[in-house]
RNA sequence: CGGGACGUAGCGCAGCCUGGUAGCGCGCUACACUGGGGGUGUAGAGGUCGCAGGUUCAAAUCCUGUCGUCCCGACCA
């Protein structure tokens, strides 16, 4: 492609409203231009790179034995009535009545595609015979973000690759899941990227059911819980510590229960900061209805409570923060002012709740509040859970080495979905026995255009982006210095053609400018192998070569044609593949 | 949806407090010189100051409303 004939806008200062690098770079180089909040047009070089990591994930999808299809975007609301999804996404369904004549259709743009893929397979899938079965689409999303941000990283639009898999058994399942999960550690190995495959949250098939695949990155919007000693890694929903239950007994330094008055103070920052102490001293106690019952849950003040954990330590269905009425009959207070002396309900204590000396909890009485509070004096527990949220330096589950929480980039979900989809849509299976059964399903995105966002993330210097080969937009620049010279054009016009017809995507930059231009959009813009024809190297008979990433550049013979540049790209993708640890 | 900031030429910004002919840099157009890291000169084009209403002889500037964008938070199958 010659530069005149596509459009790269580069912009030379960093726009007012880009604070994250690949907001602002994607912007600089091009790559992208913002039609509204949440909505970006993908210019030629970005589309590009959209396109290069699409194709790997086709080709590492179809390797899976996943086949590839095509949905509709648009589709009837009755769907999602009929999954109960219309409330469970709320606001971020994009919905609409569709006037038909003198009727009006009620429609929704696809935020994912379940309720489309599992009706399709109802219809076509009858045995078990037919069985296993994966297929994928690679499609644009429609989500409605109540705050789009960070450029292209969360936006309302994006194009999505969401793969099903429909399965007899559970063994079924995993054996696709496993090899799901494979696929997408190659994927995103050969796209370049640094990842990290996160334990998620654990569906209703149980254990191991769901991983996130993260970017580490400053900017990314979720928190992982990561050791680098036993590198294990789960999200903050999901993250286990290895904290034991301590021993529970009174401190000796237990001082005299006090009951102080503390108006209108109900959360831990307006106690503590009425009493004047820390939020670590104090003792949360939040009433949560487990499956109907009220149960007090204690969690360290300073602390976040983790819903899931309560859930599993009560082997529980459903747990929901109780309402007004059930801690008024538990607390003979208003809410904000419970405690575990002398509540009238269950108390479950997380594992650092005993170790607090001479706590400060509500006093299950309206404006007051309990200090010195010690366990086994004052309120007794038989056992401790693990019931919040995991923090940097608590011990890991695996090698008791402290934890670190880092941020991340989602680009890709496994997860074993069950049968949720398939018994709301009536999608069943006969086994052999003449048995119906609902297939059992799986589902696996990848954030394509997060790909490349992340990329530019995590790939660039001060000058611009850093392409890997695989996913850059243009393998090569070819810069011819001066395009008023003759010598200078042709030799530029000759490497250009020829390495097209070697099938080298090329990108010619035969624009009339000077070449402190030229030399700084090819930096800002990131292809990998840049050649410089100019004249004082055609007077020796060289061309000039160098790597995007290198300090210097090398001369190549002009006599030697192509076949040195040819060699020189062959190397560095195989380089690149070693590098990226892409597995078997 | 709560909190904060900002809307002036394609981009980055000044002017606003204290009302009185709309400016700067980059980019753009033409010509000339120049030609290995955003070059120089000359001459130009381009703006209903986000929008609406109000105050005033007079509004980019003061007041009210509204729309948009960004950031923090809530939310995010």
């Amino acid at each position: 492609m010659r530069w005149t004939n596509t459009l790269i806008p580069t912009i030379k200062e960093v726009p007012a409203d880009a604070e994250i690098p690949s907001h602002q770079l994607m912007l600089r180089a091009g790559l992208i231009r913002q039609l509204m909040a949440g909505a970006y047009t993908y210019l030629p070089l970005g589309w590009r790179a959209i396109q290069k990591a699409a194709q790997i994930v086709r080709e590492e999808m179809d390797a899976a034995g996943a086949a590839e299809l095509h949905m509709p975007a648009l589709q009837p609301l009755g769907l999602f009535e009929r999954t109960q999804r219309k409330e469970a996404f709320g606001s971020v369904l994009i919905q609409f009545n569709v006037p038909r004549g003198n009727r009006l259709i009620p429609m929704a743009l696809g935020p994912t595609h379940e309720e489309v893929v599992t009706d399709l397979i109802s219809h076509c899938i009858s045995s078990y015979k037919q069985l296993p079965l994966t297929v994928y689409q690679i499609q644009t999303k429609f989500r409605n973000e109540e705050r789009p941000r960070f450029g292209v990283l969360r936006t309302s639009e994006f194009l999505m690759k969401d793969a099903y898999s429909f399965s007899s058994s559970v063994e079924q399942l995993d054996e696709i899941y496993d090899r799901m999960y494979r696929a997408y550690c190659r994927i995103f190995a050969r796209c370049g990227l640094k990842y990290l495959p996160v334990e998620a949250e654990s569906g209703p098939i149980g254990g191991d059911a769901s991983h996130e695949f993260m970017i580490p990155a400053d900017n990314g919007e979720d928190s992982i819980v990561y050791c680098e000693a036993s590198g294990y890694a789960a999200n903050m929903e999901r993250a286990d510590t290895g904290r034991k239950t301590p021993e529970i007994k009174t401190s000796p330094n237990a001082a005299a229960l006090e009951k102080k008055a503390t108006p209108e103070a109900t959360s831990i920052e307006q106690v503590s900061k009425f009493l004047g102490c820390e939020p670590s001293q104090m003792i949360k106690t939040l009433i949560y209805l487990a499956d109907g019952e009220p149960v007090a849950v204690l969690i360290r003040g300073d602390h976040e409570a983790n819903e899931g954990k309560i859930r599993r330590a009560l082997e529980a269905t459903s747990v929901e923060l109780a309402d007004e009425k059930t801690i008024q009959q538990v607390t003979s207070a208003p809410t904000g002012f419970a405690g575990p002396v002398g509540i009238k309900c269950k108390i479950i204590a997380d594992h650092d709740i005993p170790l607090i000396e001479n706590a400060i909890t509500g006093a299950n009485a309206a404006d007051m509040h309990l200090l010195n509070v010690n366990v086994g004096r004052d309120y007794q527990l038989d056992t401790t859970y693990d019931l919040r949220n995991a923090e940097a330096g608590d011990p890991c589950p695996k090698s008791g080495e402290p934890l670190s929480i880092v941020h991340g980039i989602e680009v890709g979900h496994v997860f074993k979905l069950g049968t949720k989809y398939t018994e709301a849509l009536d999608a069943n299976f006969l086994d052999e026995k003449e048995k119906r059964h609902p297939i059992i399903m799986g589902c696996y995105g990848i954030g394509v255009n997060r790909i490349v966002a992340g990329l530019a993330e995590t790939r660039h210097d001060e000058k611009g982006l850093i392409w890997p080969l695989s996913i850059a937009p243009y393998e090569v620049l070819v810069i011819p210095l001066n395009t008023n010279e003759e010598e200078v054009m042709q030799t530029a016009e000759r490497y250009y053609s020829e390495l097209k017809a070697a099938g080298v995507d090329v990108l010619f930059d035969d624009r009339n400018a000077r070449a402190g231009v030229k030399f700084n959009d090819a930096d800002l813009i990131g292809i990998p192998y840049r050649i410089v024809i100019g004249g004082k190297g055609l007077k020796n008979g060289e061309i000039e070569t160098k790597w995007r990433t290198a300090e210097n550049a090398e001369m190549i013979a002009l006599d030697a044609g192509i076949a040195p540049i040819l060699e020189a790209l062959e190397a560095k993708k195989q380089e690149e593949y070693q590098a990226a640890n892409v597995p078997a």
